[in-house]
DNA sequence: GCCGTTTTCGGCCCGACTGTTTTCAGTCG
């Protein structure tokens, strides 16, 4: 079993145990290890084969976790898991998705109506079987009846592209209200996640009443949720979820720390404050004193916040309890790469194939943005549809290629093709075509539902290969649409670093692969990672910012990223 | 179920809002 299937076996059971009513640490401990095994750089299975090594080394795996990750990688199972798995069934735990319904009001309703279903639940709220049971109401039941649809399209995360368009508009709706001193997007949008669940907006102003009767008004929200003093919560068309806080001055740094989260990280800087004889909330950083009285320390704005506490502020993006606390300790947080240092984009297309602007068009396009240098790269003749180049064709474009160097000399213009990998294994264009190539980047598009074993020899076959430079969108997932290859990630790792390529961070919204963790862990290989848009259009280019975004998330510096290097530099590490 | 520079037992982050309540449990973030 992979770790991501680990992990995920493990989150069910959190969900089955809170279902059960059981310890709220012990279900904590079982989402912690899950979040541990999902953010590993390693497979556990490889832990699990070196004797000298424990995986209860891993942060938040203990005895008993351990041995269910070594049963779980023996035999796919184990007796309590089975157990659960007799006893609860998937249909009903679908109920914990419905708003409002937690574990409690799940099992009650399960326990005294028999509901097992999203169906049933349906059923039974039709004919008002709920209101009746006690801690329900007639409110209850309506606002249960709401979130079925929810419900039954949930665990639909927003991609980052799409909930940045939201956000535009919120913000612009939201800038009409006087006396808004400041106004933040935290939460999963401000930490750059490649999906988004709801928008957290954050506001410092006086008249809270105002600002929340302007977020009622935006024509997309469908429902007010929820409104009190300070807090309001509204649904949109679209189904996505705002949750508006308005808060003082002196807490607007607090609120912006404690609503971007994430919660792990949260949960790490509370501990340590408390330790301090601090507390942390949305307010501010408090001193408890002797006779229990709390006074104000510090709240304005972030950087003094996580300075009560002793610890420098880190990047939204790094906020996710895995190494930030440990870079705090050495004074070693990574630099960041900003979307500023790239100079170069390695993956892209033109009217040759499937693009929809010109070589002419694309070449200008990047100059204008700056860049020093790109790589064309259409597809090669196997993606017929795309009506990908076979020699002939791509040697013209080579030519025209050659001729419009002579035209720009302020941007270098690599003769590139993104060449497929073959269902059956080996390049698609002969090697001396290749050879020809200055930059050819290697990819998958058909045969993608072959078993690991066969996914991966074509990979590694790439990777082999001299002529090839770059693996692009490694395992090939789309968000939300389509799920990776079953390439072993962990070979492809090892291959490249042996081979000295370089492999991609797919830039495309969509894409985003290599996602955060292999970001991370090719950087400890110390595999060279190019960003790149993959543009289909000139405004392609612009999707750049996805992909740092991703970098960030991974902890990718500029000197992880060859693309950031100037072409001088960047040109002697094309052969 | 995990963890240890107060600890191998007894903790484990903190507050707002709602609905159904007569003082609070459940849910959410």
């Amino acid at each position: 079993m992979t770790n991501q299937e680990i992990s995920a076996v493990f989150g069910r059971i959190a969900d089955m145990l809170e279902f059960q009513g059981a310890n709220p640490f012990r279900i904590r401990a079982y989402r912690n290890g899950a979040r541990r095994i999902a953010d590993l750089r390693e497979s556990l299975a490889t832990i699990v084969s070196e004797p000298s090594r424990s995986l209860t080394d891993i942060e938040g795996i203990g005895k008993d976790l351990a041995s269910k990750i070594v049963m779980l990688l023996e035999s796919g199972s184990f007796p309590m898991l089975d157990e659960l798995l007799a006893e609860i069934r998937p249909t009903t735990l679908a109920l914990l998705r419905v708003p409002g319904l937690g574990p409690k009001k799940a099992a009650l309703l399960h326990r005294e109506l028999g509901v097992a279903s999203l169906d049933d639940l349906r059923r039974a709220c039709e004919s008002q079987r709920v209101r009746v049971l006690k801690g329900f109401g007639p409110k209850t039941e309506e606002s249960i009846m709401q979130g079925l649809d929810i419900a039954a399209a949930a665990e639909r995360r927003t991609r980052w592209a799409d909930a940045d368009l939201v956000v535009a508009e919120l913000l612009a709706h939201m800038r009409a209200v006087d006396g808004i001193r400041q106004m933040e997007i935290a939460g999963s949008y401000r930490r750059g996640c490649e999906t988004v669940g709801d928008l957290d907006l954050l506001v410092d102003g006086s008249d809270s009443a105002s600002v929340m009767d302007r977020l009622g008004s935006m024509p997309q929200v469908a429902l007010v949720i929820a409104r009190g003093d300070t807090k309001m919560s509204v649904r949109l068309n679209s189904g996505m979820q705002i949750d508006l806080r308005v808060v003082p001055t002196e807490s607007f740094g607090a609120a912006l720390q404690y609503f971007t989260g994430s919660k792990d990280h949260n949960v790490l800087v509370r501990r340590r404050a408390k330790q301090q004889g601090l507390k942390v909330n949305e307010w501010g950083v408090f001193r408890i004193e002797p006779d229990g009285k709390e006074s104000y320390l510090a709240g304005r704005n972030e950087e003094e916040v996580y300075a009560a506490v002793g610890l420098p502020c880190f990047a939204p993006p790094l906020r996710e309890a895995r190494q930030e606390f440990e870079w705090a300790k050495t004074d070693a947080i990574p630099e960041l790469v900003q979307l500023a240092d790239i100079r170069g984009d390695l993956h892209m297309h033109t009217t040759a194939t499937d693009g929809k602007s010109s070589l002419r068009e694309m070449v200008d396009a990047a100059r204008a943005r700056g860049l020093e240098y790109i790589a064309i790269t259409d597809h090669s003749q196997r993606v017929s549809m795309a009506r990908g180049l076979n020699p002939t064709r791509l040697r013209a474009q080579w030519v025209e290629i050659e001729r419009m160097r002579k035209e720009v000399e302020d941007i270098a213009i690599l003769k590139g093709i993104e060449c497929d990998i073959l269902e059956k294994g080996g390049m698609d264009l002969p090697d001396d075509v290749l050879a020809e190539a200055d930059w050819v980047v290697a990819s998958i598009h058909y045969g993608q539902k072959q078993s690991a074993e066969q996914i991966t020899d074509r990979i590694m076959g790439a990777l082999e290969n001299p002529h090839v430079h770059i693996i692009a969108h490694p395992t090939g997932r789309l968000i939300n649409r389509r799920n990776p290859y079953a390439v072993d990630m962990n070979q492809v790792f090892l291959a490249a670093a042996k081979h000295g390529k370089f492999l991609e961070l797919n830039a495309n919204p969509a894409r985003l692969d290599l996602h955060e963790i292999h970001c991370a862990t090719a950087q400890q290989h110390g595999i060279p990672i190019v960003i790149s848009t993959d543009a289909h259009s000139s405004e392609g280019l612009d999707v750049m910012r996805y992909g740092i975004l991703q970098a960030q998330r991974g902890g990718l510096t500029p000197a992880d990223v060859a693309n950031t290097m100037p072409w001088q530099e960047f040109s002697k590490r094309l052969r």
